[in-house]
DNA sequence: AAACATGATGGAATCGTTTCCATGAACACG
DNA sequence: CGTGTTCATGGAAACGATTCCATCATGTTT
């Protein structure tokens, strides 16, 4: 089969015109009217699509954007990259997907490959914090950050879930059930997160039950098992994310703690299974979605100054996990 | 900042030799050694990174592989795409995701874009039959199948689980527990299950009891419902995925069908929440991160002739969400 | 009617790399 | 010593698009 592909030069050809008219024509530029309409009709004909190759080649720049989460099997993140494919597939944009596994040397062997692939855009959920991010946003990488930003962060914008006010509204909820001894139980890049925890609990915080695990089920799971043995006295858990809310869960039922009777448990991130778990999980809802497809948004605006940030609410779902304190 | 990037030609100049022996030394050709050290040496002392953009335009490929599943936030995608992922990243090359939606349209508007990107290869979950992918091989996509191969498949390599032998068994186990109205929920693309399925099933199949839904939540929900309410003499159902699980689940629920006494399910796909769920849910275990790596490692492989396929090992995973047939 | 503005058009340069080919040196063999 | 072979090397072409710039035609103003 000696299929070349159709190329802006056969174009020109059929059409009886010069390249860069062609050129013009497709990219919108300035064209008598008929010569437009010669132009597309014989493209349509000859079933023409330029190649991204050339025209990548030609202006530094690849157009596509970069997807960088730690690890696309957990359903936040998962999430999250279908907003960002929903929006570039909207902007006709190709999205190259990288996991870094929230580990800093990954995540910049990530950012090596895309800048190699001549990739200008990128949403990531960073696992370095600024320092290690700067040398890169020299490079005029257009960065945006997604559901939480580099600690220490610059000026590079980011789309986040309202944390602050999940936080509180979760503390709020669990004190006014009567807890006291109430514990966080954290994954990587939640500092913030812990802050306001702390902030909230006030005169409450118990800093041996802050505990916190890395990305992995593992590591959560260890985390989990840890904190619910060596403090049988706490009466509520909170957990950071939905990795960390299985955790819980598990290392509950394997210690014999009844939730909500026992052991009250709210978890950072709605999923499907929290209404299938028993009994159902009381969450706290993040617009997964949403943080992508802004965060895309955010990115793919490069003409205009970019917002600093978006906020987006979160959202307290009451179902089943959370009862009064238990009469110790 | 004036910051351009290093060319190969300003490794030549520094190195005092040609661009093209430049070239040659960094993709391993022949070159004296004390050149190919000074060339190395200057390489790194620049931090020279060859740009892939010039590559792909000279040699018309793009290197990366492109991934196309119906939906990157379904669990089981999830896993396969990491395993891709993880394939992708030992070989250094870049991946290109793109969600179907299980739409053979939409999954062609993908192909598109991959082809203009100058993607070669692609690891693909596919919504068409074969009849639409055969012009887009005929382009020269090198092209491997992912845990389900397109309809009247042509010779198209694919890496599959072995739903046969799941099924089998699934089917197996319901009937050694005395179950004859035996219900089957499927997805898209499920053909090849649903005729297993029959086959195994035998005198016992009832045509009513095989319902299909599309790909999303609220389908998948439909369809349960549907069923169960319909015909409330089934005393099993086998789920074809952990979306029609979910929904199965659910809907059991909803009509207060207390499983398994009332009612034994089987899930195909081992997800976390599987173990949550109450009852725990017995499942057909499926290796969706291998099946993703072997895919990837095939697509990869484009010297040797690739072989037609490969088939990985299903686990029927107990738990505790089936019992024998209920007195009726 | 001359001068000038406007707009369409095509040729050619350009992006960074790989690869073909010619050149020249070094070496071996008859 | 001459011829042939091998090898390292660099110049230049090629890939396919965009875009600068010169050219030419048309329309407008003085």
């Amino acid at each position: 089969m000696n299929t070349r592909r159709t190329t802006i030069k056969d174009v020109a050809e059929a059409a009886g015109v010069g390249v860069a008219t062609v050129s013009r024509v497709l990219s919108g530029g300035s064209a008598s009217p008929e010569t437009r309409e010669r132009v597309l009709a014989v493209a349509t004909q000859l079933d023409y699509r330029p190649s991204a190759l050339g025209r990548n080649l030609r202006q530094q720049r690849s157009g596509g954007i970069g997807l960088l989460v730690p690890d696309i099997t957990d359903s936040f993140y998962g999430r999250l990259a279908d907003g960002v494919l929903a929006c570039a597939r909207a902007a006709g944009e190709p999205v190259i997907l990288g996991t870094t596994g929230d580990d800093a040397e990954r995540e910049a062997e990530q950012i090596g490959m895309l800048l190699e692939q001549g990739v200008g855009r990128v949403v990531a959920v960073p696992a370095g914090d600024a320092e290690i991010w700067a040398p890169t946003l020299r490079t005029g990488l257009t960065t945006v950050f997604a559901h939480r930003s580099a600690a220490g962060h610059g000026d590079v914008p980011a789309v986040l879930a309202d944390d602050r006010s999940g936080v509180r509204t979760a503390v709020d909820y669990l004190t006014g059930l009567g807890h006291r001894r109430i514990a966080y139980l954290g994954g990587p890049g939640q500092e913030q997160r812990v802050a306001v925890f702390r902030q909230a609990l006030g005169a409450l915080v118990d800093e041996e039950l802050i505990v916190f695990a890395r990305g992995s089920r593992d590591s959560a799971y260890a985390a989990a098992a840890g904190l619910l043995q060596h403090r049988p006295d706490l009466t509520a858990v909170l957990a950071g994310g939905n990795l960390l809310g299985e955790a819980a869960v598990l290392a509950a039922r394997e210690l014999d703690l009844r939730v909500p009777k026992d052991l009250s448990m709210i978890m950072f991130d709605d999923v499907p299974w929290a209404e299938l778990c028993s009994p159902p999980l009381t969450v706290i809802a993040q617009p997964a979605q949403d943080i992508g497809y802004r965060a895309a948004e955010l990115v793919l605006r490069e003409g205009g100054r970019r917002p600093r940030g978006v906020l987006l609410p979160t959202e307290l779902v009451v179902r089943g996990s959370c009862g009064p304190r238990r009469a110790s």
